[in-house]
DNA sequence: GTGTCGATTGTTAGCGCTAACAACAGGTTG
DNA sequence: CAACCTGTTGTTAGCGCTAACAATCGACAC
């Protein structure tokens, strides 16, 4: 499209040439000022638009001291509720004029987090989302001090630090609450990896749900969000409901839609029924889960908000306001795996 | 970390005036330049330490012309694979000192496409990674003139321009080949998207392997990447099976795990044993696919590599070279979904 | 001793842009 | 008619950095 050959970028004073008039009525023009005569600003719009022209970012930013790009540090993007926020995240700042440069941490260390940070503000970026969720980068993120404005997005309640995040807690007691009204007398629990933040407030939520309804609170059967480990607890607790240690397995919160998938298989195998022997829950709402045989009740976050939230909070933050962020709430999505209790023939 | 209340970025002259030599010789110690004595580069850098002097990147684009950052254009990253990739773009590009800045495209079209590429040139990164596989956004890049290099991952062959891609053609066959050998007369297709590239390359694989082997070319299945329609055409499958319509089903090749998935769940509801009455492979390799029942035998994809790959073309591009992408190669990974053909009884 | 070379350092001039101020119209107002 | 606006434009300076060139110094050869 543009001419070939000398494809060399052209500036304010090119316009500026072509128009007759200074350089800094063409950046008058391009920034949107006011106090620039109709006729001016139309023949230097014609300038721009005959040439080609295109504002250089880097001159702009070194004088303003704003790059308008948010640095996004995160890990486990591959997963799906990442790799959904990131693509809220992308649209609400593209939205909002800003562009995304996106750090993926090695490994959830603190020095990985702080290496990540360093060059963001080595690039200039306006500002940082943290998106991460796991022991010590997390841990990292409270005793940070930045120079760019730093928020976190999906971690819990942070009182140090501007946070957006889906309250979990409220997820686990919504998914638990949903079986114990099924009638079931208890309700067992698969978690994710303990230094997971939204494992430790799903279950946080589950206990507290029990607690609540005075029924008994079985050990945890422990995951580490893969399928495999789920379909390690579904044999687990199938052992546990056949030889009917503990109390009762009728009814199961598990802490991921993929985890579920693998203890639903299990359950299969064990030769249980779903929901008819075992109702099973499970938290994320993938867009598998509606397909799994059966179609999964699960708790659903919606992460594409989660990632407005996020960019709305920043730019809060930027323009001096001190914005307080209400959590993202989950919501319970129904579907085939969860039924009445039925007590076992 | 920093000092709290005037968190204003100090500069080359700083450091200068600390360690008692001029601001160009700090630059020459910053970009390691040769030609400056050990005693002073020591008390350079020690200066630096001091301070913490960090280099202005927007000040460095400005004159050098080079951001140190690539654009990535995208769509679909909420799906494995482009994930993937994102991760080992990401990767590759931090080991090279650059950074990564992410536009996701809100509809794979021509002009999304232009919009994208062209508001990475006006942030003047360093070159252009597309990695994109539908439809129109493909046609474009192929006209596409930009001036920055513009370079295209995981979109078939394209003398046009230069491409890193995987080799869905060799995948195809290697799935097709692996049913044949275990003594299945023919095997069943169930494809993406027909504006997939990606889609298009496994059924052009499939169809040359029926043909070279002689065998049967029945009439495939068209799926969308998702579980549903995976299962519809499982039922689908199972239905001509059990009527005995066309060819023999005894072996089916889907062209991604999530619609064999959706498959699996449809041959089981149907009462079909897998891999007894059917084989079946799918594509991608997710991470799941290990843990399906029966655990999936598919064509793995390595999307790190191809990320890998990407970055290293685009320095190669930068630095003049015209490098010459081989394809990368995928590989079967065989599990439990198939077995020797059996004569249905 | 003088010339020459190389290694080291400093000086200068921008990169393309915006902010601050200066300049100058034309229309007020007293 | 001078003083004073207000709207429009141009001029100047400088953001922090690197590249090119200039300057300095000691070493070495003749």
């Amino acid at each position: 499209m543009l001419p070939e050959g000398v494809p060399r970028a052209l500036g304010l004073s090119d316009v500026a040439a072509r128009a007759g008039v200074s350089h800094q009525t063409v950046s008058r023009v391009v920034n949107g000022h006011p106090n620039v005569a109709p006729s001016t600003r139309e023949r230097v719009q014609q300038a721009i638009a005959e040439l080609g022209y295109r504002p250089n970012a880097a001159a702009r930013a070194l004088v303003t001291g704003s790059t308008r790009t948010l640095g996004l540090v995160t890990s486990h993007i591959n997963q799906y509720g990442p790799a959904q926020t990131l693509l809220g995240l992308e649209k609400a700042a593209r939205a909002a004029g800003y562009s995304l440069s996106v750090a993926v941490l090695d490994e959830d260390s603190e020095v990985a987090m702080r290496e990540a940070v360093d060059r963001f503000v080595a690039q200039s970026v306006d500002a940082v989302i943290a998106l991460s969720t796991y022991g010590q980068a997390v841990e990292a993120l409270r005793r940070f001090e930045s120079p760019v404005p730093l928020i976190a997005v999906q971690v819990g309640r942070d009182d140090s630090r501007p946070t957006v995040w889906v309250d979990q807690e409220v997820g686990g007691a919504l998914a638990t609450r949903h079986l114990l009204e099924l009638g079931h007398r208890t309700v067992h629990h698969v978690t994710g990896p303990p230094d997971s933040m939204e494992a430790r407030g799903r279950l946080l939520g589950w206990r507290a749900e029990l607690l609540a309804a005075g029924a008994p609170v079985p050990e945890v059967v422990c995951g580490d969000w893969w399928p495999q480990s789920g379909f390690d607890a579904g044999r687990e607790l199938a052992a546990r409901l056949l030889s009917g240690t503990g109390p009762e397995v009728t009814a199961v919160f598990v802490a991921n839609d993929q985890m579920a998938l693998g203890l639903l298989n299990a359950l299969h195998v064990a030769g249980l029924s779903v929901p008819d022997d075992v109702s099973v829950v499970g938290f994320d709402d993938v867009p598998e889960a509606g397909y799994f045989t059966p179609a999964l009740t699960t708790v659903r976050q919606d992460f594409a908000e989660l990632g407005r939230r996020g960019v709305q909070l920043v730019l809060a933050r930027l323009r001096g306001q001190a914005a307080e962020a209400e959590p993202v709430l989950p919501r319970l999505v129904v579907r085939s795996t969860t039924g009445p209790a039925r007590p076992r023939g």
